[in-house]
DNA sequence: CGGTAATACGTACATTCTACACAATAAAAA
DNA sequence: TTTTTATTGTGTAGAATGTACGTATTACCG
């Protein structure tokens, strides 16, 4: 939404358009500077940060919706993404507590006031989607209502808005368990990378250390990865090789629940 | 919902009382005779069987609605559930196609007709939550609209209503891979269990077999069970010895992620 | 040209996995 | 009573894998 007569009609008509009660919310990861980052964004008239969503047109399937909300606020299509659970417990979400002191400050940008009966105030339960996504390859939509939005490392999360800390944290215990299931290397990663970004990134992901050769030994054992012969510069040291993903290989490794245990 | 007024209140007052577009299925694995079962219903005026499923109450926490839906099938409480998915995107999901020759036949039991602008016609959107019960424990309450009941083989299971086959397939998937992050075993076996009796279990949920003697003693070098002085009659062989779950060790062994590889 | 900091690659030992074989037991058949 | 049958209980050797390191190589900088 990026006008303002689109909000406005989103405001008026969005109930029947979307299905209300329901809300999609989506943590995406992408990794940069041997960290793992997710995109947040800070609505107009909220302090705190929260993650970008969106709603379920009521013609839409689950799943298209979550790709045309991935699309809208990063331009991005065929990219990885996952549904992970549904929140509908938190006190917030219950509507037990009002979140913001004012209700929904955000569309006072466009000059419309939300009261406790408009649509976008009842009680609604959010499907959490989660994404991994090439960090450079995403350009963020400046939407009308958003201020401003950030990477921000997934060990220094700020408080959120809503029940978002609790949605992060679910999200990256789903990704921690799923690593082992999903290619998640070839999300976060580009084409060609080397071993000692590959090797932070799983050491990112899974929170501990592993020892460099031992990994190195364990995916070209299991044949994930394939040594190329061009090397990458990074200055005043020895320069890496590239590596690439093996995704036959990687499949049947994923299909078979292989682990990196080290 | 036992009784007519009961069913007539839902039928005419449900949508004031829950949460529209929006609804929880079942799916019950139960271990019995070495074999992984499901709880399967048939309404009545359908010819194919269904999960059991409920509606969340606009004042009830997603969690506590399927706890809540649980007890009123099983009469259980305290048992192992978890959400594994929300099902949106199958077109009988999408109301694209109509389910039932005539719609809702179920109702005409107590003598309503449910047209395509009632409620309960409205596109629903399912969220899946697979529970683990102690197949001996479980008490199926007779409700007046459902006409029998049965535990089904989990590679038995007949073409079911509406996308409830889907769900059961993933529901499985979910099973297995959350076998060595979850506390199955303990869930699906009685307190005090054989070596065979659990050494089935896994087999039949992981579908693959597992060496008797290397079986045994991986759960015993991980500590997770503890063999007992008590033997169990089992006809006409040798009794094999009883075991229990050591409760602390097999948390922290979850926790850590051991896996039986075997 | 040596210093520094990063990458590349190898080797020995410990641990775990895997594939087996044979003894013990309960009850039914001979 | 003895034999048979099906099932459970335990042990052991060799293969495969995991783990902990050490040392050589490379790129740039001063």
């Amino acid at each position: 939404m990026n006008t303002r007569q689109e909000v406005l009609d989103f405001v008026h008509h969005g109930h029947e358009r979307y299905l209300p009660h329901l809300s999609i919310d989506c943590v995406i990861f992408g990794y940069h500077a041997h960290q793992l980052k997710i995109l947040l964004i800070r609505h107009h008239g909220h302090d705190n940060w929260s993650l970008p969503g969106g709603y379920i047109a009521r013609d839409e399937g689950v799943t298209q919706a979550a790709y045309r909300i991935l699309a809208e606020k990063t331009q991005l299509t065929n990219l990885f993404l996952q549904q992970f659970y549904v929140f509908g417990d938190s006190a917030t979400r219950m509507n037990k507590i009002k979140t913001q002191e004012t209700h929904n400050p955000t569309y006072s940008k466009v000059g419309v006031a939300i009261d406790d009966n408009h649509w976008l105030s009842e009680r609604t339960l959010s499907i959490g989607y989660y994404a991994l996504v090439d960090y450079l390859n995403v350009v963020v939509n400046p939407e009308l209502l958003v201020d401003e939005f950030c990477w921000q490392e997934v060990t220094e999360i700020p408080p959120l808005d809503y029940d978002h800390n609790e949605i992060v944290q679910k999200a990256l215990m789903t990704l921690r368990a799923q690593i082992y299931q999903q290619p998640i290397g070839y999300n976060l990663l580009a084409d060609k990378f080397t071993l000692p970004e590959i090797h932070a990134l799983y050491e990112s992901i899974l929170g501990r250390q592993f020892d460099r050769r031992n990994f190195r030994k364990k995916l070209l054992t299991l044949g994930l990865i394939r040594q190329l012969d061009e090397q990458r510069k990074i200055g005043p040291h020895r320069s890496p090789y590239l590596y690439e993903f093996d995704h036959d290989n990687y499949q049947k490794a994923l299909e078979e629940g292989a682990v990196l245990a080290l």
